[in-house]
DNA sequence: GTCTATAGAGAGATAGAC
DNA sequence: GTCTATCTCTCTATAGAC
């Protein structure tokens, strides 16, 4: 008896197997070296029988991805849609990115093996980080108006590369060219990159220091 | 007669040839998804004659990177080797960066695919970034000695991080992400990425501000 | 140097049994 | 639902003529 928390069929175990296996081959080594046999060799069934599941290969990276940005997105949308400052809704959101990747290491490099390999068309990706850029425009703006504000200013396309592409870069092309990082990020060096990449968000986008004001 | 500026042979000329293609097909696709027919192809020969230059695709491909990454190289090292004081070192490595990427899109795709598909292991690419990450660590432990130096500091990988990773992340996928940065860049667009990294660069390693000095 | 021709290995997709 | 068997296609690599 006892079963798994919720009411999964088999079918619906076997499926998520499949789609967590091919999550991790797909970011590991890109949509045309992973193999379904790799892919249904790590779930434990055979080739022919992820089909049941997903038409094709094709289908089954396009589910990968809609999973997995999915889930970002639900991470996320609680933290923006949310009231308070802006300014503590990018460290919620920042902190929020961070969480997600340590429970989805696969992501950062899904984002950019996507990213890459569609060359200027990712209409799936587009959907779910538009809100993001939505939220650095805003505190642009806002900041914008403030006589004190530094100039010039940075645009919103180069501060939402600055956070995203900061983590990510940390967190997959770091690994791969000091051989210090190499490695699952551990608790801590995860604590190590949240406090990091805030402070580099916060020195980006905060208005100016008012210290020494009289 | 008028023989193009060096003694280059037709052999050496085709070479030149076949590198060039594979440099733009494999920053393009990736390394699996790039087939020798079109490196052909677009070099005007056949697939076989291909490898009367390079032993085989793998040889190609490395070729490249080295090709790729030695000219960056070459083009910092000046910057880097130069005198001067070490933060108008670095907003000439940034400046130089930029001029690189301008006349070699190709770079910042191929550095990502690099480290995404050798995971891990990429000693490639380790050597010729090693350079960055002792400017980058130079620099920190200069500041650090200003007693005005803000706290908490940001760590040499996440400044190395933060620089690169805005460039590539801008250059790369924020063209897949938002419609209006598509297509080739400009020479407008390019002076405002130089811009704009160089403000990034200098928000996070300079020492504060000392405004309203009494 | 560059070509034609072909060998040989995979890999995805499909049919149909259980 | 999952399997075995097979079909078919694509791509790399090689052999050898010109």
């Amino acid at each position: 008896m006892a079963a798994p928390a919720k009411h999964t069929s088999k079918a619906e175990r076997t499926r998520a197997a499949v789609l967590a296996a091919a999550e991790s081959l797909f970011a590991a080594r890109g949509f045309e070296a992973t193999r379904l046999e790799d892919v249904a060799e790590q779930v434990g069934i055979r080739r022919a029988s992820i089909v049941y599941y997903f038409r094709d290969k094709r289908d089954l990276y396009e589910s990968v991805l809609l999973d997995v940005f999915t889930g970002l997105l639900a991470e996320v949308r609680a933290v923006l849609d949310g009231g308070g400052p802006l300014a503590e809704r990018v460290d919620a959101a920042v902190s929020a990115w961070v969480d997600y990747v340590a429970r989805r290491p696969s992501f950062p490099r899904l984002l950019l093996r996507e990213v890459l390999d569609a060359g200027g068309e990712a209409p799936v990706l587009r959907t779910q980080t538009a809100p993001f850029f939505a939220l650095v425009s805003r505190v642009l703006t806002r900041n914008a108006a403030d006589p004190l504000m530094r100039d010039p200013h940075l645009d919103a396309a180069h501060v939402a590369s600055a956070i995203a592409g900061t983590s990510v870069f940390y967190l997959t092309a770091l690994p791969a060219l000091v051989p210090e990082l190499a490695g699952d990020l551990s608790e801590e060096r995860l604590r190590l990159h949240r406090e990091q990449l805030l402070l580099v968000a916060r020195r980006l986008l905060a208005p100016p220091r008012r210290t020494e004001r009289r």
